[in-house]
DNA sequence: GCGCATCTTGAGAGCGTTCTCAAGACTTGT
DNA sequence: ACAAGTCTTGAGAACGCTCTCAAGATGCGC
């Protein structure tokens, strides 16, 4: 009795708005030359028989494919998930790429691709030209990988690049690392505070180099040193604790860290604990990326948001607007905020208990 | 010069081998008839050239798409993300979907929909038009939203419902809730605690009072009471905070809590602190979720662990291998397992002091 | 060694869309 | 009112693949 519901295609809307099958077509991807009756009955025969576009179709057919293809990390997502769980970019570069994407007709693929493999670019390679997307989105550690861009470019597809500010084929975007730096270190320096350290990311990551930059430059503003207040580490917990120990072997009078991640921030947290420093009455801290994590540690954490969902949608409008078109464009930069919760405060004017 | 790498086509293919289209077609699809030497040739042809098949062009002669669409809850997604940030379930979900998917050949895609809109059945109608997807994962609470299942039942398009076990169309999975509930319940009992709460989940999900069910068969089993010891709140942390006060005025002897959702229990935790009440030693806590934020709390929760990534994984194999086959299978349960951490401790034997 | 079944291969159509190009219907200027 | 446009519409090819069906090659039993 209840047919298989056949899929509606361009032809039976074609039939029903008794018009043909390209005039549809037009009325469907805003073609300029219609007359406004005749649009009016084939969106009414559209509306009618509930006809979308086959976007397989409409990729054969040599025009766009409506993809966006998102490249992770897979190895550090994947032990992230696994071991440490401290990320959720995924989740917040999907809401921003797919929300943005479906505004215009889209779709989002995300790619798990592992960097340090030497087979990037077979594995890349394989999902371009399965996918043939339209617009390719790179966050980091990818966005300045060259195998990666160079594939990319010689095969003609934009890209944007996230956390990249290198000239050369592709979209740069930053999350404002140096500003929000700054922003960090401006606010901790006019609570009082004088001795103001930085965990920094590992330096192959562009934005680390930034934060630290922004970090000097506002250190500078406010007449402060930074010698011996600066160590490295790698995002995750573990290199948090080292660089917290050696900060505050190093500086008995230190009263602000600014990590690099929440991870980090953790890390540091603990230490603090463990010492017997209260945050925030003797240490001030304040962390980048603000996970989901930091609101529900004692105390929260004063953190820098990180706007991935922002940048990736950004990254996406871009590519759907630019298809094609040249290159050399300015950097984009969205601004990271400030979010205050309860691990700053104003540094103890009377410190000397402690030195 | 460079001239622009054309896409390599099965022609190509074809013609490097010295065979026809349909011929390399029959390897690449694993074809039963064709002579090992000439597979072998057209194999080497394919390697040379870099050939990977065209999704697009794949679904439009009319076999599969390759594609597992995965539909999780808009709202909830987007108001967790920016409100309550408590939510890692797409990040999981991908983590588990992707990789299945692609060791088989598969893609996944993640479509937003709002339950509560009632456009839901234009959304996903659009969604399954445009995309031709093979197969459909659902999760709470689409599960066992009809208009959902329905859709998907008069299309012929496979489905899996994560979290339900109702009869009707559709691979139903769950991740064991009466059993982790269960689970937890006797680890507590086991410890010594006679008092044992539940903060359950709201009772439009399935998951919920199957939760109920194994913590108090739990504690029939232990000969233990349940009068009085159960509270439903949201998932949400106020809920949480609002259920943990009212279990803790109604029964001064409470010595445990299992949380339906690791929000709740950080409330709970929240509640406890604000008593006077340290965890665990006059409170054990148990949440469910296992969520990144739970490692970093004071002290660190036990918690049962939703076997997300695992069981969509699952999901994705039984879409993929079933392609088509007939309904009316039995339940897949993957089973959740307890994560033992600080939060849960021996209930004090003199515990005569608080009564 | 012949007829029949089976294995291997290829030719051609078709999937749903957009592209190119041409034809007909209207304008407009003179 | 006529030539030269400009709008509007449609016909047909093309995209890259798999499907169906038929033809040739090979194997088997007697």
């Amino acid at each position: 009795m209840a047919r298989v519901r056949k899929t509606v295609t361009i032809r039976d809307v074609a039939e029903d708005a008794g018009v043909s099958l390209q005039t549809v077509s037009r009325v469907v991807n805003g073609g300029p030359n219609v007359r406004p009756q005749v649009r009016d009955k084939v969106r009414a025969s559209i509306e009618k028989l509930g006809y979308v576009p086959s976007l397989a179709a409409q990729r054969m057919s040599g025009s766009r494919s409506y993809i966006i293809l998102a490249i992770n990390d897979r190895e550090r997502t994947l032990e992230d998930w696994r071991e440490r769980r401290g990320t959720d970019w995924v989740d917040q570069m999907l809401l921003g790429g797919i929300l943005t994407c479906s505004q215009h007709g889209y779709r989002m693929m995300v790619e798990l691709v592992d960097t340090h493999s030497d087979h990037v670019e077979r594995e890349l390679g394989a999902a371009l030209s399965a996918l043939q997307p339209d617009g390719v989105i790179l966050t980091p550690p990818h966005s300045e990988n060259r195998l990666i861009t160079d594939l990319l470019a010689e095969r003609r597809i934009p890209f944007a690049r996230i956390g990249s500010d290198a000239p050369g084929p592709g979209i740069p975007l930053t999350m404002g690392d140096s500003g929000a730096a700054h922003l960090a270190t401006t606010h901790l320096a006019g609570l009082g505070h004088t001795r103001i350290a930085m965990i920094a990311g590992p330096s192959q990551y562009s934005l680390s180099g930034w934060r630290i930059e922004g970090w000097k430059r506002a250190l500078a503003e406010a007449g402060l040193p930074y010698e011996g207040l600066l160590e490295v580490g790698d995002f995750g917990y573990e290199s948090g604790t080292r660089a917290a120990r050696a900060l505050l072997d190093r500086n008995p009078d230190l009263t602000a860290i600014i990590a690099s991640s929440d991870q980090m921030a953790l890390a540091a947290l603990e230490v603090a604990r463990e010492r017997g420093l209260d945050v925030p009455r003797d240490l001030s801290l304040i962390s980048f990326d603000n996970t989901p994590i930091v609101r529900f540690t004692q105390p929260p954490l004063t953190a820098i948001d990180q706007p991935i969902a922002e940048t990736v949608s950004r990254a996406v409008e871009q590519l759907i607007a630019r298809e094609s078109k040249g290159e050399g464009d300015s950097v984009i930069e969205v601004a990271a905020a400030l979010v205050e919760r309860a691990s700053t405060a104003p540094a103890r004017v009377l410190a000397a208990d402690r030195v």
